[in-house]
This record gives C-alpha cells, sequence and structure tokens, in this order.
DNA sequence: TTTGACTCGGTACTTAGGTACGCACTTTAC
DNA sequence: GTAAAGTGCGTACCTAAGTACCGAGTCAAA
C-alpha cells in the first residue's frame, strides 16, 4: 500500500532542491552518471543520485567549485590525507578572499564616513579620493 | 626638444597597466569614449582617457563592477548623496560575503581538525560530514 | 481515447569580464 | 624603400554554472 513512486528527473529534482536543467547539466559535464534508459520510456533514477547531489549541494555551501566536487567525489571515503589537502587548499583560498574583502570593506567605510561629514554639496569625498590615490 | 609622444592605445594600456583588448572592450560597452579617428592614421588618446580608465581601475579594486562604475562616473563629482548611496550599497554586500566566507571558513577549518585527528585511513570525517550533514 | 503533463536529446543563450585572431592598413626604424 | 611593429575593426572564443527552448516521444488520468 505504499506508494512506490518511479524517480523520475522532476522527483529527484523537487528532492534536491534544484532544477531538471541543472540536473542535465551535471549529467552533461560527467558530474552524475545518467541511468541506463529503458528500451522505451523514461529514465529512473536511484537513490544514489540523490545522495550524490545531495553531496554536491553541500560541497557547493562549503564553497567547492563543480570541479574541485568531482576530485571530491572521485577520492571518496578512502583517501583521507588527499581530501584534507584539498580542503587545506580551499581554506587558504577563502582566507585570502576574507582578507581581501576585509581590506575593501574598510576602505569603502572610511569613504562613506568622510563623505557624511561633507556639507559642500561640490567634490564628493569618494569621488576625490577614488580619482586620486 | 621634449618627447611629445602621440599617445596611441599602446600608451594608455601600458600608462595604465592593462591590456590594448581590454581597453578596445570598455570601448565596446561605452564605458569609454572612442577618440575620432583621424581620416588617415591612428586614433590619438587624450590624458582624460588616462585618468578614466585610472579611475576604472581604482574602483574595481573596491569591489565595483563595471556597470557599477558606469554609474559612479555618469554621477560624477556633484551629486555626493547618491554616490554615498551607491558605495554603502556595495558596502552591504561586500560585508554579506564577509559573512558567508567566515561561516564557510570555520566550517572548513573545523573538518580539517577533525581529519587531523583522524587515525583510521578509512571514513573520511570531511566526506562524511558533507555527506551526512 | 484524448488531453495535458512530463521527458529526452540537442542546441543555443546567459552573465561578466575579458582574450584571441585575422586581415588590411599605417607608421616607424634601419 | 622595405620590413617589422603597431593599429583598426569585426568576430569568435573563454570560464562557470547554469537556463531556455524545441520538436518528438511517452505516460497517466478522466
Amino acid at each position: 500500500m505504499s506508494k512506490t513512486t518511479t524517480i523520475t528527473i522532476k522527483t529527484v529534482a523537487k528532492k534536491v532542491g534544484i532544477g531538471i536543467e541543472t540536473i542535465r547539466y551535471y549529467q552533461r559535464i560527467g558530474l552524475i552518471e545518467q541511468p541506463e534508459k529503458p528500451l522505451s520510456g523514461y529514465r529512473v533514477y536511484s537513490k544514489d543520485t540523490i545522495a550524490r547531489l545531495l553531496f554536491i549541494q553541500r560541497a557547493k555551501e562549503l564553497g567547492f567549485s563543480l570541479a574541485e566536487i568531482s576530485n571530491l567525489l572521485a577520492l571518496g571515503d578512502g583517501r583521507c590525507a588527499e581530501t584534507r589537502e584539498l580542503a587545506a587548499h580551499k581554506l587558504e583560498i577563502i582566507k585570502s578572499k576574507l582578507h581581501d574583502l576585509q581590506t575593501i570593506a574598510s576602505t569603502l567605510e572610511k569613504l562613506i564616513q568622510s563623505c557624511e561629514s561633507n556639507s559642500v554639496h561640490q567634490n564628493c569625498p569618494i569621488i576625490t579620493a577614488i580619482t586620486k590615490k
């Protein structure tokens, strides 16, 4: 009496929370496999595919690119050191980006402040600062 | 007796520190103007163009997109409040990105640590964590 | 059985910011 | 005066991660 839904691509998309086109795209670039196509009819997906897609989603949230995720998946569960290497490298890049953004934010903050304390309507300090650095 | 170099596109590129193709690209998208072309010969650039390009470079360093820089340039020096608005909006976006990256960095850091204290060769904690979140 | 929803497969388009190429000219250096 | 270097212009290509669209086939419900 259980609803044995055949898992079509739409079901997968819903479960994972992505679009059908995205799944097809991942298939095109080889990030996930396409299930065999029955002689006639629609392709049927497995729970493994859903799990893999969920993995991909979470890795994306951690800032990994699809290419990097592909590597992570290829490494799998058994090569801890290499996985750690990948993660550490990613962390370095993220830290460097963080640093850059912090510099940018504090510069912008200063510019905005100087602008706020500017009563003259002419000669915007922000523009001046960018111009004359 | 002074070296009156005609400012050709290559001169501009060198002074600003960008490629010729980039200058042409900026012309294509209307970010900078193309000087009139003499009936025969090469286009001659002005110091204003160089200044404008330097402005663009610095604004880019502050995280502004070319579209935003276009707005900044259109606002010019006289509309301080609007410029400040643009900058403040940018700052908000950058702060939000900063926050996201910080979250990502600390998650990654934890994962890497758990991986380092893992003596077993099987079941990489990083993969496990991404899988089971 | 027919209609509407779904799927397949392929191709094209999107954004942002360039980069590259090819051909015909022009300018400069020797 | 001739060769090399530089320029103009147009077009195509690049990355990343999708998104959109099309025609033809398929499935499910009424």
